[in-house]
RNA sequence: GGGCCUGUAGCCAAGUGGUAAGGCAUGGGACUGCAACUCCCUGAUCGCUGGUUCAAAUCCGGUCGGGCCCUCCA
């Protein structure tokens, strides 16, 4: 298995710290709002890591924390607290808001066929594990006090920019737009791992810490969920780009500081999801949710089809057009599926077995796993070796390629009926009432088809 | 100002030195009472421009265009 790694910039051969034994962490999502399909990118490119690793032969010890507090705009105390914000637009407490974004995010993730990691961490839960972890910090002086802010002084570090090419001289404070800097930093690049002070005094969840009443900065939970789960030796690393800097980066800091040896070998990064004014984002443009594609009459599994026919670490462009395009080429696709029947003894698989294995090895061309595919589906292989292949490389792609839709009983009575009375009008050439059939029951969510055996339908 | 990614047929998109995968759409054909489904056939010299090389979409330089990050973000 081959993957890039944001840390050395190049495509390494993966090879875990324990063997067979993967231990993997992802970001989880801030729970003040519904996620879009952008976010939902990442999740689907981590799916798939997931999937191809345990499909590999790994086994896979996944964790991923929810953001339920505290995340702010930003650490110098600008902006505001995006649960409170979202708990003030909904008139609703804080952990009202967690909760129910948090069942969304899920339910999201459900009809995308995103597995849940293994284990599952709110922020909230680990408090005591970050003071822990920042009382380690402070007496390692490797934090310090300051405004009554706990901050992490990066200078400490020989190699503070691992995980980017960003230089400290270089960087420019107010680069965004409404960030301002923050006085009580000894350098620039300081962050803050617990904060008593906030220009937003309403910030709702506080816990008592040696500092004083306050909550924990936004980089402290990866960091502690992460070595509380998985262990002082973390695999892989999960997240999008915009996450490298400065949330990895931080994360990579404090973890390595308070271990004291280095900590995870592989970041993955996913690219984002653009649409035509650039980054997709809750703000600007539609705010594209799985909700909305299903209002809109879309399957959520094309949505996953359209990230896995290009590659996570390019940018992807979104547009109801190539939606659309996706939307086809997994109904014909379906479609062909559905017409192989069973057929014999399944034999030969290894050929294209290592070409599956080769193409998500390469570090995940799921673009070229799907070709694998189709090259499937057009080679002398028997139906039912074409079959067992398809299934298997399903346990990775997760499209319910081989999923039959359940017709109830009355519905196939029904339509047996009808049908019936379609092949009588047929034969009276009274075609006319044969197609009023036809539409009658295709008015019922079937699909017929006319072959030498006879009609055969299927839901669509 | 600094860092990074990207530009391949109408559209989406693989492909990192040896004369361009795949999918969707289009057009033509087979099948059908018609249709749907399915099957067969159908298209690009890789933004532009210099260079390195026996050989470049692939490496290097320049140029034009699109996007991302530099303390909200997947």
């Amino acid at each position: 298995m081959k993957l890039y790694n944001t840390l050395t910039k190049e495509v390494e051969e993966f090879i875990p710290h324990n063997k067979n034994e993967v231990t993997m962490y992802t970001c989880g999502p801030t729970v003040y709002h519904y996620a879009h399909i952008g976010n939902l990118r990442t999740y689907i490119m981590e799916d798939i890591l997931e999937k191809t690793l345990n499909y590999l032969g790994y086994n896979v010890k996944r964790c991923m924390n929810i953001t339920d507090v505290g995340h702010l705009t930003s650490d110098s105390d600008t902006g505001e607290d995006k649960m409170l914000k979202g708990a003030k637009r909904e008139h609703k407490t804080v952990m009202e808001i967690a909760k129910m974004y948090t069942d969304a995010y899920f339910s999201d993730c459900q009809k995308l066929n995103l597995a849940k990691p293994k284990i599952v961490s709110p922020a909230t839960d680990n408090i005591d594990n970050y003071i822990e972890m920042i009382e380690k910090l402070i007496k390692k002086e490797y934090a310090y006090i300051s405004n009554g802010n706990v901050y992490f002084n990066v200078s400490k570090l020989d190699d503070y920019y691992a995980l980017t090419n960003h230089k400290e001289n270089e960087m420019v404070v107010g680069a965004r737009e409404g960030v301002k800097e923050d006085l009580g930093k000894i350098n620039q690049s300081d962050f803050v791992l617990w904060f008593t002070k906030s220009k937003f005094d309403d910030q709702e969840l506080k816990w008592e810490s040696p500092w004083g009443l306050g909550y924990p900065g936004w980089h402290i939970e990866c960091s502690c969920i992460s070595l509380k789960y998985l262990g002082e030796y973390l695999d892989i690393h999960c997240g999008g780009v915009d996450n490298i800097f400065p949330h990895h980066t931080n994360e990579i800091a404090q973890t390595e500081a308070t271990i004291g040896h280095k900590w995870c070998s592989y970041w993955v990064h996913g690219e984002h999801l653009n649409d035509q004014s650039g980054k997709m984002s809750k703000s600007k443009g539609e705010f594209l949710t799985v909700s909305l594609l299903e209002n809109k009459g879309y399957d959520p599994i094309a949505y996953r089809f359209m990230c896995l026919q290009s590659h996570y670490r390019n940018q992807l462009m979104f547009s109801y057009d190539s939606l659309d395009n996706s939307v086809q080429a997994l109904e014909k696709l379906k479609n062909k599926i559905r017409n192989l029947k069973e057929d014999g003894e399944v034999k030969d698989l290894e050929t294209f077995r290592f070409k599956f294995k080769e193409a998500l090895g390469n570090d995940l061309n799921t673009s070229l796993a799907i070709t694998v595919l189709y090259d499937v589906l057009k080679s002398e292989l028997n139906n039912s070796s074409k079959l067992a292949l398809i299934k298997e490389f399903d346990t990775v792609f997760s499209l319910n390629l081989l999923e039959e839709k359940k017709l109830n009983k009355d519905l196939i009575e029904n339509i047996e009926t009808l049908l019936e009375k379609r092949k009588q009008a047929k034969i009276d050439k009274n075609f006319n009432l044969a197609d009023e059939i036809r539409k009658e029951i295709e008015d019922l969510g079937v699909t017929i088809k006319d072959t030498r055996e006879g009609t055969i339908y299927s839901l669509k």
